[in-house]
DNA sequence: CCATATACCTGGCAGC
DNA sequence: TGCTGCCAGGTATATG
C-alpha cells in the first residue's frame, strides 16, 4: 500500500493528536521485520514530541529517542482514544495519554524500531542512503539530471530504488512515467535534460495529487482515522492492463521489471 | 561498484 | 465447493 502519499496522509491524520502525549505502555504482537531493539519499558514515561516523515518512514520523536515506523506492503496505522482489543494482524500498540497508536499489518513486512537518536546505528542504516524528498526544494532538476547521467539501469528501477529520490513506489513510478511520456525501460543515462525536467514535474504532480485525494486504497489502506484514499480511481496506467489508455485509447500493457509489474501505454510512452 | 535475485509473510482471486 | 498457483503498495541482503 504505502508509498509517500499514503505515509504522509497517515502522518497528517494523527500527528497533531498524538503530539505532547505521554507513553503509558507498549504491546507487541507477532514479530515484524525487525525487533523493537529496546525493552518495552524503555518507552514508558517518554513524551511524544512530534511526528515527521522521511521517505516512506515515519519518525515519532520522543523525549529520549525516536521510533521509526515503516508500513511495509500491507501496514496501516490507527490512532484513537479507544481502539478496543487488538484483533488479528494488529502487531504493535503504543498506548499514550492521548490514545493508542496501533499498527495493523497482515504481511508483517512493516517495522517499528527504537533508536536513541537519528544518528543511532539502526536509524542510520535505514535512513542514510535515502535520496532527496520529492516534495521539498532539495529535489532539483539539474541535480536529478546529472545523477541520472551515470545510471545505466532502467528509469523505472532507478525511481523504485529510492537512491536519487524517495517515496516513489510501484504505483507512482508507473504513473509519473506515463505523465512524462517515458518508456519505463529507458536507461536513466539516455534521458535528455528536457525529458528529465518533465519527469521531475510529473513526479511532483502525481504525488501532490495523490496526497490531495488521501492516497491510494487498492486493497485496505486507510489513514490513522480509518479513512480511505481515492487515487486508485484516477490512475492512467497502474493496474489497467488491457484497458484503453485514457488519452489515446490504446490498450495499456503490463511488463515485468525486477520482479515487479510495470504498466505503460505503448503509444503515449514510445521511448 | 553494479545489476539481478531472494527472502520475509498473509490473503485474495483466477482457473481448474 | 475446494484446491493450486500466482499476485500484491517494500527493501535489506545475498549472489553473480
Amino acid at each position: 500500500m504505502p508509498e509517500l502519499p499514503e505515509v504522509e496522509v497517515t502522518r497528517l491524520s494523527f500527528a497533531d493528536r498524538i503530539q505532547g502525549a505521554l507513553v503509558l505502555g507498549v504491546r507487541l504482537g507477532k514479530p515484524l521485520r525487525w525487533p523493537l531493539s529496546c525493552k518495552d519499558s524503555r518507552l514508558i514515561g517518554q513524551r511524544v514530541l512530534g511526528v515527521r516523515r522521511r521517505g516512506k518512514y515515519l519518525l515519532i520523536d520522543l523525549s529520549e529517542g525516536l521510533l521509526l515506523i515503516h508500513l511495509g506492503m500491507s501496514g496501516a496505522l490507527r490512532f484513537e482514544a479507544d481502539l478496543g482489543e487488538p484483533k488479528l494482524h494488529d502487531h504493535f500498540d503504543l498506548v499514550t495519554s492521548h490514545g493508542t497508536l496501533r499498527l495493523h499489518d497482515p504481511r508483517r513486512f512493516g517495522a517499528v524500531v527504537f533508536s536513541e537518536s537519528e544518528q543511532g546505528q539502526m536509524a542510520q542504516k535505514l535512513l542514510s542512503n535515502l535520496g532527496v524528498e520529492p516534495l521539498e526544494g532539495s529535489f532539483e532538476i539539474d541535480v536529478f539530471h546529472k545523477a541520472l547521467r551515470s545510471k545505466k539501469a532502467s528509469i523505472k528501477q532507478i525511481l523504485l530504488s529510492g537512491q536519487l529520490v524517495v517515496g516513489v513506489g510501484n504505483i507512482y513510478a508507473s504513473e509519473a512515467l506515463f505523465l512524462s511520456g517515458i518508456r519505463p525501460t529507458t536507461r536513466g543515462a539516455a534521458l535528455s535534460k528536457p525529458r528529465v525536467a518533465k519527469l521531475h514535474a510529473s513526479i511532483v504532480q502525481v504525488l501532490t495529487r495523490a496526497l490531495e485525494v488521501g492516497g491510494s486504497s487498492l486493497r485496505d489502506f486507510s489513514n490513522a482515522k480509518g479513512e480511505s484514499g481515492y487515487f486508485q480511481l484516477e490512475t492512467f496506467v497502474y493496474d489497467r492492463e488491457k484497458e484503453p489508455c485514457r488519452v489515446c485509447l490504446t490498450p495499456i500493457k503490463m511488463m515485468r521489471q525486477g520482479q515487479r509489474s510495470t504498466f505503460y501505454c505503448p503509444q503515449c510512452q514510445k521511448r
